[in-house]
DNA sequence: TAGGCCATCTGGTCCT
DNA sequence: AGGACCAGATGGCCTA
């Protein structure tokens, strides 16, 4: 929200008092209309008639509405200061949901930069999970190669985090990939096909990519050599070699290089 | 102009 | 009873 910087100068998260109170206002007979026939039932007939009533119907059909509802009598006063208290609650609420979303975008990567457009909703909750499930085969991936190096030379005759601690294995993944602009390994894998065909589904991606099929999760300039722009490009970011991490040198089964990666949208169907 | 995304309002439901 | 959560409806903004 606070980073969307092409909407937030035109749409605050929180309206204006005055908004609050003429949308109240305005509400003040819709949303106990609601209360009648649902707002799922409210046609614009319904609703142009309502409009049309004068403050003396509306303050009687207020006090109806409130009467079923409640079983009690409430002025309009009274029902209004409920309804401008519950409406604070729900904005507060959506706006705490909206911290938070924005709290998941900072600490995806390839999500920065100043051509670059905020993820959606929809777009981040669905790379976040591709990210957590691709941070979690690569852990499983060092794991198996640490297992490997020590389980060949005889010193741990396996691999048991429990009793390495974290020094030796967590190095590699970072607590926090997007601060530490770390060219490898997460920057990059997240974008890339399913690394595990079992758990990191291609539809999952594709359909973060359904979301915004013509200028795809990011708004990426013109010259982006996909979908996901040249922000996704792990391979020749800056110096257009590879990365030389291990990571790196083991792409994904079926990815053998950036250029002939799969875009990510739906014609892959 | 259509479609996507979003904020907001609202009523219902569940929980404490 | 009050608050949190949820989903539907609505309307505005933006982009292709």
């Amino acid at each position: 929200m606070d980073s969307d910087t092409s909407r937030v100068s035109s749409r605050p998260s929180s309206p204006e008092v005055d908004d609050i109170f003429i949308s109240t206002l305005k509400k003040s007979v819709h949303g106990f209309s609601g209360a009648v026939s649902s707002t799922q039932s409210d046609s614009p007939l319904e609703m142009a008639g309502l409009r049309g009533l004068s403050s003396a119907d509306e303050e009687t059909l207020a006090l109806r509405m409130a009467a079923k509802k409640d079983r009690k009598l409430l002025s309009e006063s009274e029902l209004q200061s409920i309804r401008l208290k519950i409406n604070s609650r729900e904005r507060k609420r959506m706006h705490d949901l909206n911290v938070a979303m924005d709290g998941l975008r900072e600490v995806m990567p390839y999500a920065h930069g100043p051509s670059v457009r905020k993820l959606s909703k929809i777009a981040t909750l669905l790379l976040a999970r591709n990210y957590i499930l691709m941070l979690s085969n690569s852990l499983e991936e060092m794991k198996r190669l640490v297992s490997e190096i020590y389980g060949s030379s005889g010193h741990h005759g396996g691999f048991h985090p429990s009793a390495c601690g974290t020094m030796t294995h967590a190095g590699p993944v970072p607590a926090h990939p997007a601060a530490s602009h770390a060219p490898h390994p997460a920057v990059h894998h997240p974008l890339l096909p399913p690394v595990s065909t079992s758990s990191l589904s291609a539809p999952a991606i594709s359909a973060v990519t359904s979301v915004r099929p013509h200028h795809g999760l990011l708004k990426a300039p013109a010259a982006a050599a996909g979908p996901l722009g040249s922000s996704f490009q792990h391979w020749g970011v800056g110096t257009g070699m590879p990365c030389p991490c291990s990571m790196c040198q083991v792409p994904p089964p079926h990815v053998p290089s950036m250029s002939t990666m799969p875009r990510l949208t739906s014609d892959s169907k």
